[in-house]
DNA sequence: ATGGCAATGTTTCATTGA
């Protein structure tokens, strides 16, 4: 079983790289983060001919979240949001495929380190890390993917210097992705040996593919049961150097389930 | 110190992202 997490950066203008990414890697599960549409925009039906089901949650120009999963593997207890935390934001979707609690999320940016959108920010991962300490009791088979925007460690990062208490590196960042981890989900990159200087998200600008500038922020932590299972896991750098890509690139885990 | 690139919207620039 393939679990993928990809921020699209809008489907609406994505669509057709997600639909032949599909074809090219047809995981059973595919997570999406910053879909940008409105429930009523939601391609399904062009999903459905690619084979795969959708549940989604979204609002207009911002966050967004979905769950596809092949049509014979129906996604069931999809529950949307963080259960108890008000926010407007739509960021976190989560179901259960082949007997997998999948959750994605799309954890706030946060801008800056002395914005409010980076309280915003450190406030929502207490309360995604609440809510998993009891979700993981719930779900042992659990998988927890999508854009972190968090860069864990030095190597996760192209010039950790420069990014050194910079948002996506700053240590109350890093102490809020480690406290996650802390619960008993690990990091299915980190599993296996991986090429240096690997990374999930490149800046438009500057050329910042070309130079490999980039960062690892996009993640799939797994539960100790399915870190027992979980066989692979790779970044698909190629799907970042088509025509008019998303600035981040797919994550694919792998697991040796029944 | 600044901008650079891409997507969005009651657009023709401002805002956000990372």
């Amino acid at each position: 079983m393939k679990i993928a997490t990809w921020n699209v950066n809008s489907l609406k203008i994505r669509l057709p790289h997600v639909l032949d990414w599909l074809a090219r890697n047809p995981v059973e599960v595919l997570a999406l983060q910053e879909t940008k549409l409105t429930d009523d925009k939601f391609p399904t039906k062009e999903l459905e001919a690619a084979g795969y089901h959708a549940s989604f949650v979204g609002q207009k120009t911002y966050n967004g979240v979905a769950l596809l999963s092949r049509l014979a593997m129906p996604a069931t207890d999809v529950v949307i949001d963080i259960p108890g935390f008000a926010d407007e934001q739509k960021r976190v979707i989560s179901a259960t495929v082949n007997g997998v609690r999948v959750v994605c999320v799309y954890v706030p940016n946060g801008q800056s380190v002395d914005s409010d959108k980076y309280r915003y920010k450190l406030a929502w991962f207490q309360a995604l890390h609440d809510w998993l300490s009891r979700e993981i009791v719930a779900h042992p088979k659990l998988v927890v993917l999508g854009d972190y925007n968090v860069a864990p460690e030095d190597r996760d990062v192209h010039d950790p210097k420069a990014w050194e208490g910079q948002v996506l590196f700053s240590a109350p960042e890093k102490a809020a992705l480690k406290a996650i981890a802390d619960l008993g989900l690990h990091d299915a990159f980190r599993l296996f040996e991986q090429a240096p200087k690997s990374y999930s998200w490149w800046d438009y600008r500057m050329l910042g593919f070309r130079r490999n500038a980039g960062l690892r922020i996009d993640h799939v932590l797994v539960s100790d049961a399915l870190k027992a299972v979980c066989s692979a896991c790779s970044i698909d750098r190629e799907e970042r150097k088509k025509e008019q890509p998303s600035d981040h690139a797919p994550v694919v885990a792998t697991f040796d389930l029944a």
